[in-house]
DNA sequence: AATTCGCAAGTCGGGATCTC
DNA sequence: GAGATCCCGACTTGCGAATT
């Protein structure tokens, strides 16, 4: 999942990065707002979790929640908040938070709520990514199970959210190495290259398919 | 110790340009 | 127009560092 976690320099924002990332999903990590405001409306992300300040202003929760809803419409929009009152989390509801939770947060539960959210809201592109599982880093085409490292599942599961369509190599790194600017353009080529004879050795019928001068697709093969 | 990752170097193929 | 050459992007391999 490609994940925005919008933060003001939190303390349980690096415990909940860690976990996002340790669950192979892709997160771009903002500690503003409106910084966020902006990201979510230059990228699609599946979901913008917003940790609220502490003391947390309900108020304030509230007022980012309203923005955020009114830039992605789409996406899973989750509060994490220190103290959430019945009136509280209604308001934030009513808003567009698909939900709100309180501190300390179970990041097991957390991110199983994400993951059933998504389906509700998204359910072609959680189909696309049925084929993946996160927690075994695995990914199965027929009756082929293939196993991958971290960054070849990102690189996967960002194909595969895409169709047949052509991945531009600027949002493959994004999406595989989230929050680094620094990447080496070479390292996609690397990459692909390992995964994609990965693939062929197990005689799966996909194909990795380099587009010149775009990126990568990922294509079903006849045989 | 095994796995994963990334850098460096080399190969390959296709397109562009030049020369005849 | 055809062949030769150059260049660039894609791909592969080897190896060492970092991580688990």
């Amino acid at each position: 999942m490609r994940i925005l976690l919008i933060s003001a320099h939190h303390p349980d924002a690096r415990y909940l990065m860690k976990a996002l990332l340790e669950a192979s999903h892709s997160v771009e990590e903002l500690d503003d707002v409106r910084d966020g405001v902006f990201a979510a409306t230059e990228e699609a992300f599946d979901v913008i979790v917003l940790l609220a300040d502490t003391p947390t202003d309900s108020k304030r929760l509230q007022d980012d929640v309203a923005v955020l809803r009114g830039v992605a419409r789409d996406v899973v929009l989750l509060a994490v908040s220190d103290r959430l009152r019945p009136e509280d989390r209604t308001a934030l509801l009513k808003l567009g938070a698909d939900a709100g939770f309180e501190r300390p947060v179970s990041f097991l539960e957390f991110n199983e709520r994400m993951k059933r959210l998504l389906r509700m809201r998204s359910p072609r592109l959680f189909s696309r990514l049925s084929a993946l599982d996160a927690e075994t880093l695995t990914y199965a085409h027929d009756a082929c199970r293939c196993k991958l490292t971290r960054h070849e599942y990102l690189m996967m599961e960002c194909l595969l959210r895409a169709g047949e369509a052509a991945v531009p190599r600027d949002v493959l790194v994004r999406y595989v190495w989230p929050g680094k600017d620094d990447v080496n353009p070479s390292n996609l080529n690397l990459l692909a290259s390992r995964l994609r004879s990965k693939i062929q050795s197990l005689g799966m019928r996909v194909r990795l398919v380099a587009v010149p001068s775009v990126g990568y697709s990922l294509v079903e093969s006849a045989e």
